[in-house]
This record gives C-alpha cells, sequence and structure tokens, in this order.
RNA sequence: GCCGGAGUGGUGAAACUGGUAGACGCGCUGGACUCAAAAUCCAGUGGUACUUUGUACCGUGUCGGUUCGAUUCCGACCUCCGGCACCA
C-alpha cells in the first residue's frame, strides 16, 4: 500500500469537518488553554510565513488538547487596510467584494492544512458585527477624553489627496506617484491617550516572564521614560515665557542660547516685526516641508536661525539668543530645548558653527576645561563651577538639589517624560470603521447617540481612481442630522487605524456571536488572557503595544478582568530563501532558474544571499504548490523541522523531500506489518525483555520524555522530530537485522510504533489518524491522551563513563548503572589506556562525576 | 552611537543546570537490488598527520582569563542580523 498524501488528507479533514472535531465550548469543569496566532491580513493567498506560523500554533493546540486542556483554537481576519482600496482601483471592484472574496480562498487554504481551528469563530473586522462594538468604546473613550482630536502634522500626498504613512514615504515621496512631493500638512485627527497608560505599560513588562526580552526591551525603548524638569525661561521684553524640558538641570548655568522646533506655536509671534522674521519664517517653511523622517535622518546637517530674540537664562539672568533649529522635535518634551555646549556635542557643535559663546559647569577631576580650546563637549561627571552657590558640589548630586532649587524658586519643576506619543487614529481612508462623530455648525464635535451605532460603511461607493477615500464625496454618508439640535451636521470621514480592530480582535473570539455588547462577561472571563501568543517579530512593537494599552481600557470600562492580554508570546523567525537573478533579467522565481541557468536567455544564474522571502526579490515558494506535491503533513514538518520557531528558517527543497521520505518510512514501517502488529497486543511493560527489545521499549519511552520536554518546555518541534526519528532508525534495524519480533517482540514493536504515531500527531495529523486506524484503533487521535513515559522503562544496567587524564578523553568503560564513586576511580585507574596516560606521573587528584565520567590529574 | 540576538562540519542544525562536540536531516562517496534508471535499503562522511588496522594532534568567530574540565561562565575585540536613533 503506497502512501498517497492528497487521499489521507482529504479523507481526514472531510472526516474531522462532519463531527465537528474542532468545536470547543466554555467548560468551567475543566482547564482551558487559549492558543492564538497572530490572524492575516487576507492579502490573496496564504504565504510561507503563514505556514510556518500556523503550523507552529496547531503542533502545540493539538498537543495541549491531548494533554486534557479545553483548548480555544480561533481564526479570523484583519481585514480592514489599504491594500483592498488599492486592488479595487487596479481591478475595478469594490474592497468588501476582493476581501471577502481573498477570505473564501484563504480559508479554504487553511482547511486545506489541516490546522485545527474552531470556525465558528471566525470573524471579520471589516463585519459591521465587528466594529460597531469598537465604535462603542470610542464613544466611551471620548466621553472619558480618552480619545480626542487635535492638530498634528501629517505626510500628505496631493494626487492620493490622502494621508500616507510613514512607511509609505519613498525619498520624501509619494509611493505611487514618485513625482509628487510629500508635504507635511496641519491636520485634525483623533488621537488615543495611550500616555495615560504608559506607566502602567512600562512598569508591567517587569512582570511578564512568558516574554521574550528582547521584545520587552523594545517595548521599555519605544515608551522611553526619562527624569528631568521643566525650567521655564522667561523672554526678553515680552510676559512670555518659554518652557523647556531637560533631564540635565545640572547644567543649567551652562545654558548659554536656545533652540526652538520649527513648529514650536510661539514662533510667530516672536518674531513679528522683526529684522529676522522673513528669514526665520522661510527657514521654518523649508524645513517643514521635508518629511520628518528625512528631517530627523543621521545625515541630516543641522542648522538653524537666529530669531532675533533673547531670553533669560533663570539660574544666571543673563540674556541668551533663542535659535530656531531643524534638530528640535516638536513631539517630544516642550519642543524647545536649553544649549549647553560646553557639556553636550551636538549643542557644542552648533555653537562652533554659529559663533556662539560656552561655559563650563562642570569640572573633571583630572583635567581643567578650557572654553576656547575645547574641541568637543564634555559629557561626563565632575564637580560644579560657575554654578552660583552649587559650586564644588558632583554634578549627579547637584541633579536632585538644583531640581529642589528650582521649585522653591518658582522656575521649575521636576517632572517625568516620555517618548512615546498619543496614539493618531485618524486615517483618511475609505475601508475602515467610521469614526463615530458628527460636526455641526452650531452645536460643533457631537459623538452619534449609542442608539445609532453602529455607523455603517456605505458599500455602494465609487471608488476614486486617482486613490482617496471616497466618504468626503459621498453626501449620502456624510450628510446627516445633528443629534443635539435636529439641524444639518456632517459626519466625520475619517475612518480608524486598522490597528484598532486587531488590538482586542482575541477577546471578541471568546463570544463572536454576541450581540449585547462588545465582550460576553462570562465567556470572556473563562478564556482571557490568552495563554500563548504566536506571531511575527515584526509586532513587537505597534500591535501588541496598542493591544496591551486597549485591554487596559476595557477593563477599566469593566469589559475585561485582565490587564495583559498575552501571558506568553512567541515571536518566530522569518522564512527565507537565496535569490536568484540572471544578468538581463533581474531576480527569478524559482522555476524560472533552470539547473543554474535563466530558463528566458540561458545565461549564468547568480546566487544572492539567503534573506526573507519576498514578491520583490522573487525568491517566494507558493505553499499551494508544496502542498499540491507533497501533502500538508510533509510541509507542516519540514516547517518544524528545519530550525526551531524562534530562528529564521531556510526554505531548501531537499530538505522537503528528507521530510517526505520519513514519512513514507514510517507509512512503509506500519502498512508493511501491519498484520503481525494488528494480531498482537501492546506491550504491558511487564515482565523481563530480550535484547534488542528490552532497548527498544527503553527507546519509546526515552523518546515520549524526550518529546513531551521539548514540546512542553521549550517549543523546539524540531529535536522533538529527529527524536521519533532515532526512534524510527532503531525500529528499521531491529526489523532489518534482528531476528523475526515474534510473540515477545511484536508487542514492543507495536508499543514502539504506536508510541511514535501518537506523538507524531500534532506534527502531521493526517497521516497519523489514517495508521492508527490501520492499526485497528478507533477514535480521532485528539482524543488520545498523551502518551507519559514510565520512569522504570527508563533504567538501565549498565552506563558508559568516560575517562579522562589531564581533562582529555582518553578512554570509556561500561560500569553497573548504580557503580560508587569508589569502584568508579579504581575501574578508571587500572584502565589500561589510562594508565598509559599517567605513565610514571604521579596522580595529584581523581574527580569523578557518577554515571558520568572520571577525570584522573596527574 | 545605544539596546537586543547570533556566530559550531560541505549544509540546516544538536549538545536542556560547565562533564563523550557535531544527535537528527540534507548533500556527497561507495555498495546492494535492477537489463537499466528511479524509488528503496546498507555502509562511510569535521580537519591534519602518520606506520592509514589504528593512533596522535587540532577543532564551536578572534584573543585572553576562571576551572581538573569551557560551545556553555568572565573580560576585550571582530563579523552578521534585528530594533531605536539629533530624545534635550
Amino acid at each position: 500500500m503506497k502512501y498517497d498524501a492528497q487521499r489521507v488528507e482529504a479523507k481526514w479533514q472531510t472526516q474531522w469537518e462532519e463531527t465537528d472535531l474542532f468545536k470547543v465550548h466554555e467548560d468551567p469543569d475543566r482547564e482551558k488553554y487559549y492558543l492564538l496566532e497572530m490572524f492575516p491580513y487576507p492579502s490573496g493567498k496564504i504565504h510561507m510565513g503563514h505556514v510556518r506560523n500556523y503550523t507552529i500554533g496547531d503542533v502545540v493546540a493539538r498537543y495541549k488538547r491531548m494533554c486534557g486542556k479545553n483548548v480555544l483554537h480561533p481564526m479570523g481576519w484583519d481585514a480592514f487596510g489599504l491594500p483592498a482600496e488599492n486592488a479595487a482601483i487596479e481591478n475595478n471592484t469594490h474592497p468588501g467584494e476582493w476581501t471577502y472574496r481573498n477570505i473564501d480562498y484563504m480559508r479554504s487554504q487553511l482547511k486545506r492544512m489541516g490546522f485545527s481551528y474552531d470556525w465558528d469563530r471566525e470573524l471579520a473586522t471589516c463585519d459591521p458585527d465587528y466594529y460597531q462594538w469598537e465604535q462603542l468604546v470610542f464613544l466611551k473613550m471620548y466621553e472619558k477624553g480618552l480619545a480626542y482630536k487635535k492638530k498634528t502634522h501629517v505626510n500628505w500626498c496631493d494626487k492620493c489627496q490622502t494621508v500616507l504613512a510613514k512607511e509609505q514615504v519613498e525619498n520624501g515621496c509619494c509611493w505611487r506617484h514618485q513625482d509628487q512631493e510629500v508635504v507635511l500638512k496641519e491636520m485634525d485627527s483623533w488621537f488615543f491617550k495611550i500616555t495615560a497608560y504608559a506607566e502602567e505599560i512600562l512598569e508591567q513588562c517587569d512582570r511578564l516572564p512568558g516574554w521574550p526580552e528582547r521584545v520587552l526591551t523594545m517595548q521599555r525603548n519605544w515608551i522611553g521614560k526619562s527624569r528631568g524638569a521643566i525650567i521655564r525661561f522667561p523672554v526678553a521684553g515680552s510676559e512670555e515665557q518659554v518652557e523647556v524640558y531637560t533631564t540635565r538641570q545640572d547644567t543649567v548655568f551652562g545654558a548659554t542660547f536656545m533652540c526652538f522646533a520649527p513648529e514650536h506655536p510661539m514662533l510667530k509671534d516672536l518674531v513679528r516685526g522683526t529684522e529676522q522674521e522673513r528669514e526665520v519664517l522661510e527657514f521654518v517653511e523649508r524645513t517643514l516641508k521635508v518629511d520628518s523622517y528625512i528631517r530627523t535622518a543621521d545625515f541630516t546637517v543641522k542648522e538653524g536661525v537666529f530669531t532675533g530674540r533673547y531670553c533669560i537664562n533663570p539660574a544666571t539672568g543673563e540674556e541668551i539668543p533663542i535659535f530656531v533649529a531643524n534638530f528640535v522635535l516638536f513631539d517630544y518634551g516642550t519642543g524647545a530645548v536649553m544649549a549647553v555646549p560646553a557639556h553636550d556635542q551636538r549643542d557644542f557643535d552648533f555653537a562652533r558653527k554659529y559663533g556662539l559663546r560656552l561655559r563650563v559647569v562642570i569640572q573633571p577631576e583630572d583635567e581643567k576645561l578650557d572654553e576656547d580650546a575645547m574641541t568637543g563637549a564634555y559629557e561626563g561627571e565632575g564637580r560644579l563651577v560657575n554654578s552660583g552657590s552649587f559650586n564644588g558640589q558632583k554634578n549627579l548630586e547637584a541633579l536632585d538639589r538644583i531640581a529642589e532649587w528650582l521649585e522653591s524658586e518658582g522656575i521649575g519643576h521636576r517632572t517625568v517624560n516620555y517618548r512615546l506619543r498619543d496614539w493618531n487614529i485618524s486615517r483618511q481612508r475609505y475601508w475602515g470603521a467610521p469614526i463615530p462623530i458628527i460636526y455641526c455648525d452650531a452645536c460643533g464635535t457631537v459623538p452619534v447617540p449609542e442608539k445609532d451605532l453602529p455607523v455603517l460603511l456605505p458599500m455602494d461607493v465609487e471608488m476614486r481612481s486617482h486613490g482617496g477615500s471616497p466618504l468626503p464625496f459621498e453626501p449620502s454618508f456624510y450628510e446627516t442630522a445633528c443629534p443635539r439640535c435636529g439641524g444639518a451636521a456632517r459626519r466625520e470621514t475619517d475612518t480608524m487605524d486598522t490597528f484598532v480592530e486587531s488590538s482586542w480582535y482575541f477577546d471578541r473570539y471568546a463570544c463572536p456571536d454576541y450581540r449585547q455588547g462588545p465582550l460576553d462577561p462570562a465567556r470572556v472571563s473563562y478564556w482571557m488572557p490568552v495563554d500563548q501568543y504566536i506571531g511575527g517579530i515584526e509586532h513587537a512593537i505597534l500591535h501588541l503595544l496598542y493591544s496591551r494599552f486597549y485591554t487596559r481600557v476595557l477593563r477599566d470600562f469593566g469589559y475585561l478582568e485582565v490587564s495583559e492580554p498575552f501571558t506568553n508570546l512567541l515571536t518566530q523567525g522569518m522564512v527565507c530563501k537565496e535569490t536568484q537573478s540572471c544578468p538581463t533579467h533581474g531576480y527569478l522565481f524559482p522555476d524560472e532558474a533552470k539547473d543554474g541557468r535563466c530558463a528566458r536567455c540561458g545565461d549564468e544564474v547568480v546566487l544572492g544571499g539567503t534573506v526573507k522571502m519576498s514578491k520583490s526579490k522573487r525568491n517566494v515558494i507558493d505553499p499551494q504548490e508544496m502542498v499540491d506535491r507533497y501533502g500538508a503533513d510533509t510541509v507542516r514538518m519540514f516547517c518544524l523541522f528545519a530550525s526551531p520557531p524562534e530562528r529564521d528558517l531556510e526554505w531548501n527543497e531537499q530538505g522537503v523531500e528528507g521530510s517526505y521520505r520519513f514519512l513514507n518510512r514510517v507509512w512503509r514501517l506500519v502498512t508493511d506489518n501491519l498484520d503481525a502488529l494488528k494480531a498482537s497486543a501492546v506491550f504491558d511493560g511487564e515482565g523481563e525483555l530480550a535484547e534488542p527489545f528490552r532497548s527498544l521499549h527503553r527507546k519509546t519511552h526515552r523518546t515520549i520524555q524526550k518529546v513531551t520536554a521539548d514540546i512542553e518546555d521549550r517549543f523546539h518541534f524540531n529535536t522533538a522530530v529527529s527524536a521519533v526519528m532515532e526512534l524510527m532508525n532503531d525500529i528499521s534495524r531491529i526489523l532489518g537485522e534482528g531476528p523475526e519480533p515474534g510473540e515477545e517482540g511484536w508487542p514492543v514493536m507495536r508499543e514502539a510504533l504506536e508510541a511514535a504515531v501518537v506523538l507524531l500527531s500534532p506534527v502531521v495529523p493526517h497521516i497519523t489518524e489514517e495508521l492508527w486506524s490501520l492499526l485497528g484503533r478507533e477514535g480521532n487521535l485528539l482524543g488520545v491522551p498523551w502518551p507519559r513515559y514510565r520512569r522504570e522503562a527508563l533504567e538501565v544496567d549498565t552506563r558508559t563513563v568516560v575517562l579522562q587524564v589531564n581533562g582529555k578523553l582518553r578512554s570509556r568503560v561500561e560500569v553497573r548503572a548504580d557503580c560508587g564513586r569508589e569502584e568508579l576511580e579504581k575501574a578508571a585507574l587500572s584502565d589500561e589506556r589510562v594508565r598509559k596516560f599517567i605513565g610514571e606521573k604521579p596522580v595529584k587528584k581523581v574527580i569523578v562525576v557518577p554515571n558520568k565520567l572520571v577525570n584522573v590529574v596527574v
């Protein structure tokens, strides 16, 4: 009987579906386990990255289920987003139509992989049943001040008539219109006040032991907490004051000029009517034109312009000039900085460039700084000088004292600052959840009343061929009555960032059919938090941070009991492949290169590096093709076997062949011996066995032990699979060389083969179901309890002990397993080869590690 | 620049708390089966040297250190990958 993957997989997938095998219900009597993989964007078809991610998840889900847990393993679609709009314009269709078509196809692909999802919980974020709850939460956030509107600067493409995300700006131009310069436009945007939770989110980074350290580090850096002080500098000849944020208030006596961000709101008033006005405004305009990415890149030259105005250093009483500079960030701190050129390299460079003075306020212990001779800033520690009553104090100790003094003098105060900024959720896009707000000339900004939710995204719209949202051109959508006064009013036409949808989809999986509110308290409290979350490292910051924020918002509204959504996080590596290119035709798809030559021109193919699979590099393998050729089980197995999950996976066709070969071997070992196996019982562990069956029995239990530990403790499926391969090697060696197993041997054979089938079942669920049933077993493997190893079976009579002389391996001996220290030492010293290496030298010391080694030091 | 992570055969990788480096797979070499090929099976496979049975030496990015013993711990450096980066 030949292994026919297509037949076997179709058979069992049908059986699983017909018996609702993957359906899960809340059951308070059983321990729950919530396993989640990041849901995909329905871009068209699944790619290898999805396959790897979801295979890893499926193994864990199936394993936990066999361990007796009540496992929630859902799947859905991150279905809003810009690609749908672009595809719609390109193919002259509707984003919704395109999206749902993709979902249908990708769902069939996931089913073809044999993943154990409870499809009854499937959700798509573009469904009003989903996004209406987001609108409700928005209203509550608006009420609490957690959602607010403010002016902000955005990247704007005039041709698209829309805002561009950072990654859509290429060399300062629109990604779609290379000739269209992106402009920085001031625009009203809706924000979520994530900064209100910055401290809590940061603090709890220390209490997420199940997260990779590097993800936590990235989140901490992103939040970027710093302690410092706000200091107020009065503007000379004015009642106004300028606030600066500094972490170095110990150097305040050394501040000899001030720099403003170009966006600083005081700037225009400050220069009005001065000689410098024109120059400053020109500088501001020029600087703001450059997109913020370029402006803050390290290759951009620091420059600035004198404003013609001065402010007073409140510590020294001295007048210092005010500049506007391109490197000062408007949205960090206060948008203005005090410059201390003697002790900050950036300020130093700026001062030298514009001929500004320095004042040393920190003297190091071992050298004497001279303001005129300095070639760089001194950023180290030392004692304060030129600092009034603080002279002589160590600068680090003075940090606190100066802060106190600033507070007592009323010129400043201590503060904590975060790099994290509030989350801009406004998108001038069509394919997203509408923001439930109405603008009325009489009443201003009015939230849509709860009873009027959802604000449906209109489906009968004409997409605009040059891009941009059709909503502002759709009177049937935006024309409405003011809920307060009943007068004519206009709806908000911005939609929400799609990261909002992905910030709570995992909660909704617990109760996707709930209609009384966003979340069913009973079901959500049973399932949440997610026990294991699995996805790509590329979401380490934004998605995970937003989810942690939104979870807290839902908690504070009483919808959720948990603060942290994901207890354990596994970030899997990328799927990579080497690139191939031809001198004339550029990058080649794998099937465009035959035998090292370009299929089109016959030129020799140039092999490039092994990098992440991407369409642009054409180094992609379509999972569908692999499944058609080898079956889902082979693809799943290769994804797990080639490397541990957190590392990158290098796709290698010959490796896939290897996995396929192994499955064929397993198939043959069972089917070729089916009659003898079926006729035999399973060895029950009772009674003494003769070799080689005694060893095989031991190997079986060692394999159970190893596979269990590899999956349970560290998700190292590659070594788990290796262990089963070793067991199979032992089995075939015995069958090939040994005597006919006979009455004693077959039960042990059956035990070994059945263990292999069960242990492999989370990895390759179809072939194992078939073999299980061929072996005469009833029911699905998911219902079989995960095997436990028997301690007695692991026991051995003898062990190999390594003998070393001066730490070098010289010999080995077989000793009884319970051999004592003295006996071991004696055995080592009497070993012929050990004695040869000891020679005439006196033995200084003997180190004995029972069951492991003896090291003789001479 | 700062913060993470990683460097092991021809190759993907193992070695879980310092104790036999290279499990398992791929590739390669030789053999069996076959008219032949494919498939399958068996054996070998880190390097160098030799007296080629075997034995010795070297070997986990580099250089040092701790230790009876280091891929594992410590210090310095090099390379690669990821993140952040004029953050005041």
